[in-house]
DNA sequence: TCTTAAATATGATTTTTATCATAAAATATT
DNA sequence: AATATTTTATGATAAAAATCATATTTAAGA
């Protein structure tokens, strides 16, 4: 809907590491592809970028891996999206492409600005973290 | 973000329409490429199905054209959106591709599916004519 | 130090979406 | 009836997104 595959699939990918990994237990990535249901391939090139903007932490190299750090899992989920899709993506107008504007919005605006803001706000105050823990409690499900 | 380009180009062309056409006032598809910035042939296609979904209403030849009648205009929008998107575009999951499920939640469920019930019940509700009237009004404009 | 196992970098291919082009069908006007 | 003008139908091309493949770099362990 709103997210593009890669930011999905970056989303989930993440998940699974808040969820099984840490500092003293790192995950390949051909250890992830099967569970979540995503080519093996396609997440190793988006976990490249991830590393990079220090979303996720890696190591290379025998028994190394993927793995999510404290301040790893404090991060924004918003932040995987911003990364994978840019903010324009989130932000940007519905009918104009640019500019989505309070002084000059246009018609569809007021339909869907308010809860556009609300969903972005949502993502920004929820933590990696707190997302896996829904999971962990059973108040979620991470999706194939 | 949630509109694929195809039916942001088909909002905005039928609400041109509904601000410009009549029954007694047709339009030629060369002559709205230009106002609302989308081109022409690409037009041209959307509104062919359009046509055959009866959103909006044509007659060939000279003197012919595209115009909405009283009936179309008071369509909902959310129309023109199912039509070129899919409904699947609105409603599916955000993570799983499928079945956006209460009982089953993805992890972000919660975060987003309240604000885009609503934005998909706003949508439902708004029809051509109340978009066009909030333009003719100077409450939003029709952008390039 | 050598081998092996992992990420990383880079590029190729495929699929989907967006855009362009053109011939056929229909209607008003002469 | 002939002509001109418009939509309609269909297909071709271009651009972008998604997917696949492979060679290079790094680190652990023998
Ligand atoms: S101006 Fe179009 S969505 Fe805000
Ligand atoms: S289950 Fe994922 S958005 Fe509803």
């Amino acid at each position: 809907m709103m997210l593009s595959n890669s930011s999905k699939y970056a989303v989930k990918a993440v998940l699974y590491l808040a969820l099984h990994s840490n500092e003293d237990h790192k995950i390949m990535v051909k250890d992830i592809a099967k569970p979540i249901n995503v080519p093996q391939a396609y997440i190793a090139k988006l976990f490249q970028q991830l590393v990079k903007e220090s979303i996720i932490s890696s190591t290379r190299g025998p028994k190394g891996g993927f793995y999510l750090t404290t301040e790893n899992k404090n991060q924004s989920v918003i932040k995987i999206l911003n990364i994978i899709d840019g903010e324009k993506r989130l932000t940007s107008c519905m009918l104009s492409l640019e500019k989505c504007d309070e002084d000059k919005p246009c018609p569809l605006h007021a339909i869907l600005s308010p809860s556009r803001n609300k969903i972005i706000e949502n993502l920004k105050d929820k933590t990696l973290e707190e997302l896996a823990l829904d999971v962990k409690q059973g108040y979620s499900y991470l999706p194939l």
